[in-house]
DNA sequence: TATGAATGAGGTTTCATTCAT
DNA sequence: GATGAATGAAACCTCATTCAT
């Protein structure tokens, strides 16, 4: 007696998730090359066999981690890009990006963690070194149209910021406080940091 | 007769000396948990039996790396510590970390690379936890004497600006302008982003 | 379809036996500490996961082999005190200690093995340690029941006799005639060595 | 400036002796095969270099304290055997005996410690096996002077007996009575413990 | 779909031994 | 006579993966 063909895919996609769900949460705590597969597979509750039927490594457990969660964050982004005036969308984007990362914490440090690991990184797809260029480009983009003098160095210098902002965030969240940290990004980044000062320091 | 007790010495301090290099390359490039002791060992040109005389195990070799170069970090920092005027310290210490993430690049890239393992960071002793609320109250005592309102806040926002910058350095070495950034992060810090200011900009 | 309990179940302890049985006899005849966990693989005819998989150490695979001999020990002592007629029963005990000591010679060999290394038999457990001295105490009360005198001990020196005896046993099984020796005890062991009976010898 | 040739056998010497035992202390309380020559060495205070200077190998080392300890075991069961009155020398034997055990504690645990392990005992040379033999022949000469019937059973009793009594002594020696339990055997081979009881037997 | 016994290469570590001085 | 740095084979154990059911 078959299982009807709806119920096998609701088994399927819970089991997956389950597989998925551990997976995260243990490599973003110890680290992916520090966890056995074994631990993935008692905290899922599965057997061995069963991660193997649906990720055919261990590798590629972590690779549909990123997909999985790129996705999301992607859409989460295209978002914030779709805000309508112009000089919203910075201050949409960092406030996005906060957001998100407080939603998808565990992955976020998962990713951090394997950030340093070329072999790892090389595994996952070109798309993950894509991905850093892409949001790169974006904040030049928007510092341009906001008119900032060299926004590409000043999207380096706001990016690197975000960037060790959430990380920080992801290393302590209980006591982290991002979102007052992303105002405070917010208003800085309300207006260009040229004029004051710069024309001070020329007439000089 | 036996070696001299300067011979042995030297001996020693080489042997020590060649495996810490090895190893912190390879855990620099691979991650700690993907760096096989033997590779370390091969990398040191020498036998497993001697890392193991130096180092009870792989972890307290992962210790000493850190132990070590703190040790040299804190140094630099100190120096920078040292700046005549008070308004100088903080771009001193903002191009002293610059310039010590550069001399020290392996380090700060196995530093980077092990954040994110609780495990192994707890194994690294407190001294390791001890280390970022440091460099925070040091910054933040910075940003108050020179008249920046909320400088906790500030602290913590220039901390993630500076650690996203390394960070993004440390991963591209080659291409990434650290020092141009920097220099235009000791623009930015040289004067207090006061509300005043800002209201004064936004209402001409 | 997953293999049933019952398979399984077979499965595991065929190969539970397997393991316990290749490692009591290496043990017996190598000793603890010179039998590589690989030899005993090999004479299981299994790999080295498999043993792991089963005992979580060497050590626990010792005490594996201590339990389960142990446990069968006991119950053919248990069967020599349920003998009717107290006089009896310290013949029934000691033809019940031959008799066990002869059918597992192996575990007498590693138990005599170790008997020496305090690190092991600590590890082994409380048990191994209070084992002897159950012995003792089933002996003095029996001696004691039998009218003999100072029947304490008189049990260590019975105690002493008879472990002598099956070590010797197990060092030359096959030329070491205990059933004989053992009859020779019974029949020394059949009265007791009372003063009494010495003096009136003496002075016949 | 060579040292003078008597100076220089006394280090020898003494270097010699604090090897042996240290080594015997530890193989004794660790087992031959669990005992590190590291730890020796720590023990001794000398350099591993020192030690194969002196003994070519581990198991050199085990067969030195072998040979010496042997050579003053022989002597002391010597001197019993030159006792006046053939009736009062089994005595002198099982007195002997024992003084000898709780002089030499040690060697005795690691005698039964290696009892069992043929390999070693192999390597340690015929003189090991030879050993027992011996004893047990003595005892059979002594049994049958004295009129025991089956003196060659007897003779297996006995040493079985005393070998027991010694190894529990070695085993706990700060609370067994092997004195009193040693004159308690003393006094019941004073006589053969034949006619009495037997002839009862045989009358029935 | 799912199980879990089983594998074996490879990981970390130990330890008897060597050798330059 | 003595040292101790150095070796390398082999020990114990882990873990990604397979496969019969």
């Amino acid at each position: 007696m078959p299982r009807s063909a709806a119920a096998n895919q609701e088994l399927r996609e819970a089991s997956r998730a389950r597989i998925l769900d551990a997976a995260l949460t243990l490599f973003a705590g110890r680290g992916y090359a520090s966890t056995p597969v074994d631990a993935i597979v008692a905290a899922a509750g599965i057997s061995p066999g069963l991660l193997y039927h649906y990720f055919p490594s261990k590798l590629d457990l972590l690779r549909a981690i990123f997909e999985t969660s790129m996705t999301d964050v992607k859409a989460s982004f295209a978002a914030a890009d779709a805000a309508p005036a112009p000089a919203d969308r910075l201050a949409a984007l960092l406030r996005a990006a906060a957001s998100i990362v407080k939603q998808r914490r565990r992955f976020w440090a998962l990713s951090y963690g394997v950030r340093m690991q070329r072999e790892v990184l090389a595994a996952l797809g070109p798309d993950v070194f894509a991905w850093t260029a892409e949001i790169h480009r974006v904040l030049e983009r928007y510092l341009g149209e906001a008119g900032w003098p060299n926004p590409a160095h000043e999207a380096l210098l706001l990016f690197a910021q975000i960037d060790g902002l959430h990380q920080h965030y992801v290393l302590d969240p209980d006591r982290y406080p991002v979102d007052a940290l992303t105002e405070r990004l917010v208003e800085r980044y309300r207006t260009p940091a040229t004029a004051a000062r710069q024309t001070r320091k020329r007439t000089r």
